[in-house]
DNA sequence: TTTTGAGTTGTTCGA
DNA sequence: GTCGAACAACTCAAA
């Protein structure tokens, strides 16, 4: 079992299972495989294997590229991917028999679906004497790791984030092999194109100015924040209309930077008094807690957490869906949200709350079709971070938001974006509204709209709800189903 | 077992 | 325009 004894043995193959760590850089079970005498890189194309949710469009994507910048990175040491398609387990026993490899090493994931096929896959490897291992290199904290005094994993974030600094930091990033010895003779692989990830109409043009897919775009990202960012991080990082944020959910998603090597660096640069990395490390460590409540609640991936909203008095309202997934509400903040996603793949968090809102409490659509959408078009999409973060929204998940809390998708906008330069630019047809009207073009009175070229319902939608009603609605839904109903 | 304090991100109303 | 309180009740985590 233990790494040491693998070289005794006197020629050794091994095969590195690339998935959601598409980096050379601190990749622990590329660095194990790297002690052998060869090794195999390999990604595996298995939409099937990853339960009903296969990774969206915008998410192939990004992967697309991700596996070429990935494939770049090992030819310099000697190495390439190689690209196989169909069901995991069936792939690795081909290329295992087609090698003559003895070891099978990846880095794991936590998506229910994910962790039971991969159990099994490991169980049979071992079965058939192949030396199966996986390791962390996704995570600060393993969701087993972290739990309170009671043996109960967490359920509110401050207790939790209290309970990480507590335990054993984070270790070192691992350096990247400067060699990676190859096989004899490389196993067939597949074209890129062959998995046909890319979309048949190219639709990636706003995705692909916004984005570098890969380590190097990851690590530019960083550097872009400590340098441009992270001292105003508490400050800025509500701003839509400013790159106040990292921009590294894609990349963390995929793996192309270690969250290791994003704990330290910020440790380090926080280890300068005039800095202060707590607020962004705060940030990081939603992300693991969220993978920790997937991976002790794996049901809330489609149900909520919290019991008495199974009978929430959802909508079904095709034509309010519709309207609110192609930036049409007639609510300009919440537009601008929309079709920033649609355009760039990417939504910033502050309205990505703002819109969640709209869609739950405004029109009433159960948040699962939001997270529907979001799965489908977001380059970051991550089945824990987007099931925590709609389950929040809708205040059915851990650390509900109170039931009363409605966003006011007017008051947001003021508040943050205040200069109006998010809407602006993407909701075009109201540029030339002044400020004050910006967030509220429904209110503005007829000469100003006719001055800035308006006609509502012609250029730019009527609101398809009126808030403050849409409101109240709301909130009377869920007083229905206060607990005390459900007894 | 019981008790106690606390809980990412808001809005509205009235002084 | 600004500020504090009210909005309700529940569950979690720790003592």
């Amino acid at each position: 079992m233990n790494c040491s004894e693998a070289t005794t043995a006197q020629s050794r193959t091994a095969i590195v299972w690339f998935r959601q760590d598409l980096r050379t850089d601190d990749n622990p079970a590329l660095a194990a495989a790297a002690k052998s005498d060869a090794v195999i890189p390999v990604y595996i194309w298995d939409p099937d294997g990853e339960g009903d949710l296969p990774p969206g469009a915008a998410s192939r994507w990004w992967l697309h590229q991700s596996l070429v910048a990935l494939d770049a990175e090992l030819r310099p040491k000697g190495s390439r991917l190689v690209l196989r398609r169909g069901a995991s387990a069936d792939v690795l026993r081909d290329l295992i028999r087609e090698t003559g490899a003895e070891a099978v090493f990846w880095n794991r994931r936590y998506e229910p679906a994910v962790i039971e096929r991969d159990q099994g896959i490991k169980s049979a490897l071992k079965a058939q004497g192949i030396d199966a291992q996986s390791f962390n290199s996704g995570l600060l904290f393993e969701p087993w790791t972290i739990e309170t005094k009671g043996g109960t994993p967490y359920q509110v974030f401050t207790p939790f984030w209290k309970a990480c600094l507590a335990a054993t930091p984070p270790a070192r990033p691992l350096p990247s092999p400067k060699e990676i010895s190859p096989p004899d003779a490389w196993p067939e692989s597949l074209s890129l194109d062959d998995l046909q990830l890319e979309p048949k109409i190219d639709w990636a043009n706003g995705i692909r100015e916004a984005w570098t897919p890969g380590t190097c775009g990851a690590r530019q990202e960083l550097q872009r924040f400590l340098k441009t960012s992270a001292d105003a991080y508490s400050d800025t990082r509500d701003l839509p209309a400013t790159t106040g944020t990292s921009r590294l959910s894609p990349h963390l998603h995929f793996g192309e930077i270690s969250p290791r090597r994003i704990w330290h660096k910020l440790m380090e640069w926080g280890a300068d008094a005039s800095h202060d990395s707590e607020p962004y490390l705060r940030q990081l460590v939603w992300r693991e807690f969220a993978h920790h409540l997937l991976y002790h609640f794996p049901h809330t991936t489609n149900r909520p957490l919290r019991s008495n909203f199974e009978n929430f008095p959802w909508a079904t309202n095709a034509r309010n869906l519709k309207a609110w997934q192609q930036g049409r509400t007639g609510y300009p903040f919440v537009d601008a949200g929309m079709r920033e996603l649609w355009t760039t793949g990417w939504m910033h968090n502050r309205v990505r709350m703002v819109v969640a809102s709209f869609l739950v409490k405004d029109l009433l659509i159960s948040w699962t079709e939001g997270a529907r959408w979001f799965w489908d078009t977001l380059v970051d999409a991550d089945l824990a971070n987007n099931t925590l973060g709609w389950q929040w929204t809708a205040g059915c998940g851990a650390d509900a938001a109170p039931f009363f809390r409605v966003f006011n998708p007017m008051s947001q906008g003021q508040k943050f974006d205040p200069d109006g330069g998010y809407v602006r630019r993407w909701v075009p047809e109201l540029a030339l509204l002044p400020n004050r009207w910006i967030h509220a073009p429904f209110d503005a009175p007829a000469d100003v709209l006719e001055t800035a070229g308006i006609a509502l319902g012609r250029d730019y939608p009527h609101p398809i709800v009126d808030h403050a009603a849409s409101r109240q609605l709301a909130l009377d839904a869920y007083a229905g189903i206060r607990t005390s109903e459900a007894t």
